[in-house]
DNA sequence: TTGTAAGCGTTATCAC
DNA sequence: GTGATAACGCTTACAA
């Protein structure tokens, strides 16, 4: 594989100056930048970005570390992250946790061998640590998603605690008396901001006392499981707000499995939308946040960081958006024509 | 930062030593070891993978191209081939090529530039051209998804001619003899193989006469604009066949957009069926391919070869499923109830 | 079992 | 405008 000498010696030049022509900069004679493209094309030279970001110390590559890009709401966080980079000529890596800290400790320790310019991190513990050693190291992070419990990084997230607020007020209205919530595991800030949404909601209803929450995992059997816990509660709570996606749909099973039906029996809110069109009866009443936005905000918020932006942390709260379905009742009790239902969902911008 | 050379002079030692200790490789004595170790701690070394990469020519990094990880399909792909690469201590670079050529050939140069040991890539076109040339850099390539017009790479695909004509058969069986196939691109090889899947079937009955198909994209608005060529056809098909997950559901928007009715005035199935669970109320007959199973082992196979396994190139055919459900009339006209419904779809492995 | 010397392919720095 | 020189941080090849 040719390399830039190679190419210097053809075209009779010194290595920098073909630096120069490959990368634009400084000034080159057109005679001899006409010359060096010549001797490029000729020997089909690609230049190394190994060797140069060993020097430049800029690897033009981003990373995003999150729990699990097979949920719809991380597939699109990655495509609108993805989408950011790619504009700006970086590439990006991506990197599965699972939601295990011990995952994300192994893959930013690669992150940082790899010398990568900045990690989007979708955190699955505290994080703060691990965010205050990647600095160390000259890695800049943007957290999505998620809470910090201390600005130690700028954070894009949506709006967990107005959402379920949104999402559990509307329960209340529907005449709900009894509910409980299934979430994610503790640690998670988006999992005890969602709860703390239902609690308020519910507070202010004064249903304080009527009301549980279950803790698991943001998965499928997880919220299939505190499904049936819940239902075996005394006295039976009348509606369920899961607080991802991957649990509501783990509810439904149960549901489903109990024959209980959403929602004349039990009503069923979740947040996290799946991606219109995606489903194609949409039938649960959800809370959506802008999951493309948030990827795309967080990817450029990093590149604004890399290009030495040195403004105070912010957090960036992306406004969520509520959407009535047959779920939680809001079209009467009637299951709807599967096809040919015109009647559009009521959309609620919080 | 604290580099070899730093650990070296602090433990007393040449940096050559401190590098086998790091990398576990050749003798070194137990006792030099410790002192090593304990530098390394100490100046909280990392190790630069740059300058190693330059150095021994491999990055342990792979790159999975792809139209869009946005489709569910691409989504478990993604995920299998990145399980793959982590057990093997090697990163993923996702690229997003929107079935561009233009955009893959950007990101292929930007790949080689950066020396990634291997590319999973989901051509968007012809790609012959573009495979040879990596692997002139040294690149290697597995393809996914699509077949190849020559034998230049490995490839690992679903059986999309075996596939569509199972469907197609079935829609046969179910009494239509009208039918028209809605599909990708004409230079993708799913494409074409799906639709000479249909025309199979279709010759089998003596119905090759009855039969259209339509090119478009691999999109949503791409069905919806097929689905409404179909219908206006004279006869009118009675069965589309949507050769993957998002021309299905454009075409289901522009049916019931249209008011005709699913199955009971249009039958409709399609390739690539949603992961399970992500749709509440399975509806669509599908044939489903082993996603994740073909991520997985596009990468295995990669990294073999980068292991030196000089095998000849090998096509891996991987088997698909057919899924019978409403929207082919498998289950009587009446919608049946969004919940509770405890029948179970008719499963065929192909 | 450990070390020396050279080089991987660029670019930063400074000089002309 | 162009170039010489050194350096980025590591590993290969060979020597001791």
């Amino acid at each position: 594989m040719a390399t830039l000498q190679d190419v210097a010696k053809k075209a009779g030049v010194a290595p920098i100056t073909v630096s120069r022509v490959v990368n634009n900069s400084g000034y080159v004679a057109q005679e001899v930048r006409e010359r060096v493209e010549a001797a490029v094309e000729e020997l089909g030279y690609v230049p190394n970005i190994l060797a140069r970001s060993l020097r430049s110390r800029q690897t033009n590559t981003l990373a995003l570390v999150l729990s699990d890009v097979t949920n719809p709401f991380f597939t699109t966080v990655a495509r609108g992250a993805g989408d950011s980079a790619a504009e700006a000529g970086f590439m990006l890596i991506l990197c599965n946790t699972d939601e295990r800290e011990q995952e994300e400790q192994r893959y930013l320790e690669m992150l940082v061998q790899r010398r990568v310019d900045g990690v989007l991190l979708v955190p699955a513990g505290k994080a703060v640590r691990q965010i205050q050693q990647l600095r160390q190291h000259g890695t800049q992070v943007v957290v999505l998603d998620r809470r910090l419990s201390e600005p130690v990084a700028d954070v894009v997230r949506g709006d967990s605690l107005g959402g379920s607020r949104a999402l559990c007020r509307h329960l209340v209205q529907q005449g709900h008396r009894v509910s409980a919530v299934l979430t994610g595991p503790k640690q998670v800030s988006t999992s005890r901001d969602r709860v703390q949404g239902f609690r308020e909601a519910m507070a202010e209803a004064g249903l304080e006392t009527m009301c549980r929450a279950f803790y698991g995992q943001y998965s499928q059997s997880s919220g299939y499981a505190m499904a049936g816990e819940a239902l075996n509660q005394t006295p039976r709570p009348t509606a369920l707000f899961a607080t991802n996606n991957f649990i509501a749909i783990g509810a439904l099973n149960c549901l489903r499995d109990r024959g209980v039906k959403v929602p004349e029996d039990v009503a069923l809110v979740a947040f996290d939308d799946l991606p219109p069109g995606l489903v194609t009866f949409p039938f649960l009443t959800v809370v959506s946040q802008p999951a493309y936005e948030m990827g795309r905000k967080g990817a450029e918020l990093l590149l604004r960081r890399l290009n030495g932006d040195a403004e105070p942390y912010q957090e960036v709260v992306l406004p969520v958006e509520m959407t009535l379905r047959r779920s939680s009742g809001s079209f009467g009790t009637q299951p709807e024509s599967m096809i040919g239902d015109a009647s559009p969902p009521l959309v609620e911008r919080l």
